[in-house]
Parts: C-alpha cells; structure tokens; sequence
DNA sequence: GCCTATAAATGGAACGTTCCAATAAATCAA
DNA sequence: TTGATTTATTGGAACGTTCCATTTATAGGC
C-alpha cells in the first residue's frame, strides 16, 4: 500500500468523495461536518496512508506547536531530570517537546538555537550553556518567542528565570556543616563565569560571615563540575599549610569526586572530612556513604518552567515572573558525627 | 528593529533592491550569483532580522534536513551517552537531530513517532520503548522514512540494527565468574520481553553449559532494569535454599542495586558475592568497589547508528546492514578475589 | 557593427495546508 | 409556496519557499 508520493489532502479527498476543505476541516475535528461523512473521511485517511504535513500547515497558520528544550548537558543526570520534568507537562498538553543538547558548547548552542527557530518552534526553554554571550538570545527576542531560563541565568538578560533557591540552599548547608563543629571550610568546584556559582558561593560566604567564620579560615576553589573537578579539588585543599575539615561542594558530581579522592587517601567521607552535594541527584541516596545534599526538587522546576512557557504562549507575550524554588537540605551520612562529640586528636582548633 | 510581521525573502528583495529569486539563491549559497549582489543580499537580511523559513522551503525540497532520535529513557545515563555520541556525528555534518523521550513508553512513542513524522524528518533513529507492538514502525515503513534501530531489537522486523554482541558479553562475564571458582551462578534483572535480555541471557546460559555447570545450579531472576530492581533480585536469591554465590546483572543499574543490598546485609561485594555488570557506564568504575562490567562502547555505537543513518538518507534506501559492536570484559574489584583462594583480608575494601 | 556565448538576475508555477466567503441542501415559519 | 434560517460543503486565495524557463546584461569573435 506505499504509495510513491506521498498523499495529500486532495487524495483524500478524492478518495472519499468530497472536497480538500472538507478534508482539512475532518483533520481539526471541527463540529462543521456531518459525523458520517467524518467516518468515511477517515477510513480514507487510514486508507491511503496519509500524513499529516506540519510544515504546510504552519504557513498559513503562523502559530505551531513545538517547542524546544535545549539542554546544557544531557549526559549530566540532573539535568536530564529537568527534561523530564517539562516532558510530563507537555505530554498532557498533547505536545511533543524536541530536545537539544549543546554539550556546554555556546557555539553550537547557535547552531541549536538557529536550527529551531528555522523550524518555527512556538517556544524555547533553555538551559543556557556556560560562557554564552549576551547576544545570543537576541534574534529570538526580536523574532519574539517566547523564552524560559531553566537553572541558570545569564547577567543582564530580561528573560524569565526559572532556578532554584541557590544562596539559601548553600546557605543552610554552610550553616549545617558550622553547626557540626567544623572552622575551616572550603566551597569546591565551578567556575565564576556561572550565576549560578556566584549565588551559591555568595551563600557560603553569609552564613561562613553571620555564622562567625573568618575569611581566611574559607578556601574556595574552583573547578571542573564534574567527579574529576572534585577530586582535584580536594588534592589541592588538602595541599594547604591549614587545610580545611569540610567542603561545600558545588553540585553532587562534584562531592562525589571528593568523596571518591578522601578514600583513594584512607580518609573516610563523614567523620575525616565533611562533604556536602548540591542538587541532590538520585545517586546522592544509594551513595556510600549517602550523600548529604541540597535537595532542589528538578523535576519540580522542569515543571514548573513547561508551565511557564505554555502560559506564555498562549497569552502571545515574551514576559513572565521568574520562579524561585524551595531547597532543602537533606541530611545523610556524609557529614558524619558532630566534631566536637569526637575524641580524634589532631590538634584542631575548636574555637567554641 | 522588531518588524510585528515575520521578514520574508520578499521584504529582503525590496530592501536589496533584487528579485526573491536571487534572495533564495544567495540563501542556498549558489555560485551564479555576482559576489557584490550577494554581499548586498547579505546585508538586507541581517537587517531586517530575517529567519529562514525550513517548513516553507520543505514544502518544495520535499527533503528536509531533520533527523529525530527516540530515546526510551533519557534519565538513564546509558542511553544518555548514546545520544550524545550520534550527535556528535550529525554535528560534524552539520545538522541538528531532535531527541524524544518515550520513557519506556510505547503509547508515548506512538505519539512521539506521530509528531516525528509530521514535522518531516529525514530520518529516525529509535531505541524502541519495551513492549512496542509489531505494526509500531508500519507508517514509517509506508512512508518511505529510513529508520535505524539502536541498542534493541524488534522480534521480526527487518528494520537494520545496531547493538552490541549481547551474547558474547554475557558469555564473557560468566566464563569470568565461573574461572574465579564459582559454582552457582545467577543472572539477575531484565525481562523475557526484551530480545536483549534473551541475547543476554543466551550468552549467560551458554557459558554455564559449556563450562559445566549443571541447569540447577543456574538462578533467573527477572525484575526492573534499575537499582531497586537488582535490591529485589538479591534479596529473592539469597532466600532460596541454596543461594547463588555470583551474579551477571542485566546492567549496571541492577548491578549497582545488588552491591547496595549487600552491603546493608553488611556483605562485601566482591569477597563475599561476586557481581558483574553489563554496559560499563562511567560510573561503574568510580563506584565503591569499582564494578567489572561488560563494556559496550555505548558512544560508539551511537555514532555508528548515525553514520548509517546519513549513508542510508544520502541513498535514499530504506536497508542498510545490521552492525554488532564488539565487546570486552573489565574487570575491577566487584568479583573480589579468586574463590579458591578465599582466606585473604579484603585488601582494597573500604572501612567496613 | 552584428551574432553568439556566457553570466547574472528574474517571473511564475508549484508544494500542502488553512480559512474566508460563497454556495448548496435541509429545515422551518409564515 | 416562499423567503428566511440553519447546517454542510466547497472553491479560491493565501502562506514562504524552490526551481525551471526566461529575460536581460556583459563579453567575445569576426
């Protein structure tokens, strides 16, 4: 039954007798048609094999439905989660989201970002990749699709951002790991080109300041965010004439890699050296030991964010609130026993 | 600068001062037209903020440059990784493939091939949802759409496949088992509704035969794909009345499971219950202990699927041969020690 | 100068839909 | 019966490209 060309409208219509317009109307389930002649449209459609042309139909319709989830990094479960947050929303909606990966590549970002709006797509939820620049958004701004920020920010754009909480949440972790006894504290992990980081990093730095902790006692390192960037975190840390006896980590990958490099040297995670993840992946549980983390609750946020976006596209604007979202911290294994309840010697300098 | 209606070659033409034709040539980069008219060209588009229409264009061209990837669960780092490594290849030729989610799926998938579909693509690249139906791919059969299978099978199709050598690996992992001494072997997760898991299974099997362990000495325990699949599969084995002493997991997921429920039975994995792995995700080796798994050079076979894609699409066949990847064992520490020689301290563990 | 050959640019007809305005058929009020 | 109203159906003109067949401009040969 493979036709050669494909079938169009007109055979259908044909085929069952009537006119192209009448196809058309079948196809968008108007109420305009007598249900007989609906049935034996249909049987036609089924009959010759058709498929509905997207493209054709978008050219006079100028309003299409896809929409585009371009993602920084696929391969990172976190943000993979995120994807399959905003997936569940546009299912319901009966959309088809098309999900593209940048690989953290801001040129092919472009590319991406060029690929689809090519395509017409009726809105973008993007996970910006690092080191994009300021511009890059402004042909779709022009062209006035609505966009959605997912995770990540960039400095000085007006597009909507959907994030979670992140001076908080590296606050409350900060302030657990201080209420567990530990002075020296290390941030470890990303970069400063990153909003993200300068948010959770500016945590870090306000509970370390209200929390009574001095500058010199906090070591901030940057890195990778990935296990490798952990691992050479903690190498160069613990290199220091004063090292510290705690990190913040700036996502789970990263405390992982930690994690893995205090045990390469005999150290156990949680009593030898505290260790907390953000984003609180679904590894951070089954870890050993199990990690303690910012819980963001991802796929919360993806939903949120696919919510966002079909608001906006069906109120036809490019503006909508950013959305903060609750964190939590959520207490495992990795942090061990309070310090001061500890008979280790070592000679650490408890101040209170 | 934002024009309320879209720019079209034509508003380009009257602001270069030339005919739409010569617009879509010098979109189409063709060589007939003067350089300076084409510098000119440029420039009006650049202005007035012009976005190449592909849905219009595709209407004549009836060969779009989509490709579609239809991935049965992105949050599994497995699958992940495999479309990463396709896209690696599209990049290098300069298109951008769209990822679908089916989540495992089928309805889902016959919504996602559907839209697919619809949108024109060239091309599809599918790991089929568990218990897809027979007729699933009949459309695009009909259609004419070239379509690669990666990583699983359908029982009858004749659609080209591209998968590791399942048999061979599952083969290789319990030939290691069984030359470490062990006698009763089990073969945990999956189920008999995958044809991956019957390869898998086969190898397993075979190598029991031929390595001569007897049928009952054989324990098949089917369960999820996942963590919490290999924890059920551990915890029924270990409660018959001669429990298995090794296991081959379907994947890594389960196999991490297993690791996780002996340990909270407070046994070590490796000396105290051997565990092997299948497909060697990154964090098999980073795991405590590190697992032997089977590796499958998942990227790899991802860029191979792609490769195929582009050589069936550039000769507009519907064939192409099926590709089975090569496979090797790694081993690390989850198989512990040879059983023989048993009454060694577990050297590399972790504090127990 | 004229004719031919080549180079560059162009108009028009398609591609497969939607949607409006128009028609045809059926129903109803008088 | 007639006209008005409602219900179903239909033709035609878009939509933004590509590509073929032409036209126009430029150059070359004699």
């Amino acid at each position: 039954m493979a036709s050669r060309a494909k079938a169009t409208i007109f055979d259908i219509a044909r085929e069952a007798g009537v006119s192209k317009s009448t196809v058309s109307l079948v196809l968008q389930g108007s109420g305009l048609i007598r249900p007989e002649t609906a049935v034996k449209v249909r049987k036609a459609i089924e009959d010759v094999g058709y498929v509905y042309n997207r493209g054709a139909a978008n050219l006079r319709k100028a309003h299409s439905n896809v929409i585009g989830m371009v993602i920084n990094d696929l391969t990172n479960p976190f943000f993979a989660e995120l994807a399959v947050g905003m997936e569940r929303v546009f299912q319901s909606a009966g959309i088809v989201p098309f999900i593209a990966n940048t690989a953290e590549n801001p040129v092919r970002q472009e590319e991406v970002l060029k690929s689809l709006m090519e395509q017409g797509v009726a809105g973008l939820i993007v996970s910006p990749a690092r080191g994009t620049t300021p511009g890059a958004f402004r042909r779709l701004e022009m062209a006035g699709v609505p966009v959605v920020f997912a995770m990540r920010r960039l400095p000085e754009s007006r597009i909507p951002v959907i994030t979670p909480d992140n001076h908080r949440g590296a606050y409350l972790a900060a302030a657990h790991l201080i209420g567990k006894g530990h002075r020296r504290l290390a941030f470890f992990g990303g970069s400063a080109d990153l909003v993200v980081y300068q948010e959770r990093l500016g945590g870090f730095r306000e509970a370390c300041e209200t929390l009574g902790i001095a500058a010199r006692d906090m070591t901030v390192i940057e890195g990778e965010t990935s296990r490798r960037g952990g691992i050479a975190c903690l190498d160069t840390a613990l290199a220091t004439s004063e090292p510290p006896t705690a990190a913040l980590c700036f996502n789970d990958a990263v405390a992982f890699g930690v994690m893995l490099a205090l045990r390469k040297r005999g150290l156990e995670p949680g009593p030898d050296f505290a260790v907390v993840g953000f984003d609180d992946v679904v590894e951070a549980e089954h870890y050993m030991p199990a990690l303690t983390s910012v819980s963001v609750d991802t796929a919360g946020l993806g939903e949120r964010a696919a919510h966002v976006m079909l608001k906006m596209i069906q109120s036809r604007t490019t503006r909508a609130e950013d959305h903060i979202g609750a964190v939590n911290l959520v207490v495992r294994e990795s942090c061990g026993p309070d310090r001061r309840a500890r008979n280790r010697p070592a000679g650490m300098g408890d101040a209170a």
